[in-house]
Order: structure tokens, then sequence, then C-alpha cells
DNA sequence: CCAGACATGTAAATTGTTACATGATTGT
DNA sequence: ACAATCATGTAACAATTTACATGTCTGG
């Protein structure tokens, strides 16, 4: 599980109260490790617990705005973590279930249904990453921690061009086979 | 949630045991879908309950093979989620967040082991990709379905090259960074 | 001062993982 | 008959999502 440590690479950047950190994740970390603002608080309790972190206000201050910064041991913690190593995370993909089963099922069961919304999901999410590659990272030097920043944008980039390539692809092959079909 | 519709399409191809389900996970579905037989043999239960697959055995045979096949009813189910849209899966990759976190640390911090590690996982799935491409989808022709399977697997192909790429490209600019930070 | 937005939380349901338990079958 | 293995299952736990609850601040 990473998103103590998600949490911890955000505060570190920046810190911020609960809230803040559930925003930027829509917009950064998120992309690749997503959390709701009720993860992201439960967990904010725990890392004050182990003294990861700590916080501007007083126990139990309900809707009063906490802004939240990462302590010596955090960082410790998060150099840590890095230096460590995962498997890679399993693909778990409904829709090539739903390709296979439309192939087992022999027939027109309407997949493209399937296909078509996720292209144009994809296209969306492509057009928000040349957005921030546009606005953050082209036309000047960059730093070497926004050179690495960059690197993760460009992941997401290719992901989602590949992913377009392959709804397109499916898309032909499936009208290929039902023209013949018929 | 698409495993029960996993279930039903890997017992479409082919009824068979829970035991024999999650072993051909394992091989081919499970590439995109991984389950484990305790969650298999609780999601038979409730595909039985429903009315959607039948089993050899009675109640309660525990430690006896019974052998499980696809009714008409899950067979018009599998149907009807063919054609549903789901939201692409979020990634949720801790390789990204460990980049990002040696960016925030500036340091080396040794995002290299996870990188290496992932790099020779990655070629391993490759290498098996590429030897079902060679035994089961070269030199000859393809049915419809086939060829279908066939584009699943390209889709698993195109996902690990890409992954080499990114890890191979990730480590030439820390080496780079390193050497320049030094 | 009060309506609406902001901020922080709690609770329950779902899903998936890990560790363990038990019955049947097979080879020697 | 007995050990090893196969097959089925239970239990406890951890992570995530969804829905809801409560407190604070701000503009009119």
């Amino acid at each position: 599980m990473s998103l103590p440590h998600a949490l911890l690479t955000s505060l570190l950047e920046q810190p911020c109260s609960g809230m803040d950190l559930a925003r930027r994740f829509g917009r950064s970390i998120g992309f690749f490790w997503p959390a709701t603002h009720q993860q992201i608080y439960k967990e904010l309790g725990k890392l004050e617990a182990a003294g990861w972190v700590r916080s501007s206000a007083e126990e139990g201050a309900r809707g009063r705005k906490r802004c939240y910064e990462v302590l010596p041991a955090g960082e410790q913690e998060l150099k840590r973590w890095v230096a460590e190593t995962d498997e890679p995370p399993p693909l778990r993909d409904a829709l090539m279930v739903r390709l296979r089963a439309e192939a087992a099922l022999g027939t027109g069961a309407g997949v493209e249904n399937d296909l078509l919304h996720r292209l144009a999901r994809h296209r969306t999410q492509l057009a928000l990453y040349e957005n921030i590659e546009q606005r953050d990272f082209t036309g000047r030097e960059l730093s070497a921690a926004e050179q690495l920043q960059y690197l993760i944008l460009q992941s997401g980039l290719a992901t989602e061009r590949e992913h377009i390539r392959f709804c397109e692809k499916a898309l032909v092959l499936l009208e290929t086979l039902e023209t013949a079909g018929v």
C-alpha cells in the first residue's frame, strides 16, 4: 500500500490540509494513486500517530482547517520506502474480459459500446496530459525534479496513446469480422 | 466487478471445476483479471445460487471434484453484461509514487532498485506472451474467436513493451541526473 | 444571522488477500 | 494403511468506495 507514502511525498512538496491534498491528488499524484478525501483523512491520522507528520491544530477540531507538514522521521521513512521494490501492479480490465466473452459467445454481443466509450475517455485524458505537458514542461530548462515529473507524465501520455491505438484496432477488427460474418 | 462474468466466460469456453478455473485463470483470463481460488469458490457459489451455472455434485461435498457448466440464464446474463460500459480502470502504480518521491527528496534515494526489478519482471512477462503468440497465433488461419483472443494478447504485448521502454528511459535519466549532480 | 460552501470526519458495504482447515484421491 | 497431493472451503484482515454526518467560515 502506497497511500501513506504518496501523502508524505505530496506534503513534502508542499505542506497543506487534508482537503488541499484531496484536491491536489486529483491533479497530480492521483493520476497514479487515486484517493478520496475519506481515505486521506484516515491515513493522515495514522501518519500523525506514527510521528511522521504533525498538524497545526489541536485534536478534535472538527471543521477547522489544519495544516500538515512532514517531520524528519517521516522523511526518513519515505527514503527507506523509495529504495524498496514492489511487484508490478496486476492488470485488471473488464474490457478484456468483455472481448473474451464476445469471442466465447461468438456473436455481435456489443463490446463496441465499451470500446467507443473508452476511446472517448482515453482521448479526453490524453488531451488533459498534453495540456499539462504544454503548460509545465515545454519551452524552458527543467530542473532535475521537473525532469522526473515530466518522465512520469510521459508514462501517462504513452499509456493513453496505447489504449487509443488498441481501441481503434479492436473496432476495426470487429467491423471486419461482422461484415465477413454476414 | 467482473469476476462473475470472467468465470461465466471461462466456463462457457470449457466447463470445469473450481480448481481448474483457478489454474486456467493463471494462464489466460487471469492475465487481465487475476483471481485466487478462494475468490473463485465463493463466486461460483453465488453464480449457482443465481441460477447462472449448475454443478455436477450435491451440496456440501467438500473435497470432491464438481464440474460447473453455464446455464442458458447465465449466457443471457453474460450477453447483457458485454453490452454494458465501464470506466477505464484507474491506474495505481507505486513506482510512479516512488519516482515522484525521489524527485521530492531531491537525492539518489534508490528508485533504481524498483526500476531494475520491474524491468526484469516485464521482460519475463513479455517473453511469456511472445511464447504464447508463437505457439497459438502464428503460421495459420485464425478463426474469428481466435482473432479476438490474439487482439487481447497483443494488448498485453504492447503494454509490456511500453513498460520496458519506460523503465529503460527512467534508468537512463537517473544516470544522467546523478552524474550531473556529482 | 443565516444560507451555502468549505473542511473534517464516521459508518457500512464491497472487494480482495492471507492464512488456515478439512475432506477426498492416489501412489507405494 | 499412510503420506502426499488435490480439491474445496472458512475466517480474519486490509483497502477502497459510497453514503452520510457534523462543525466552521463567509457573503449578503
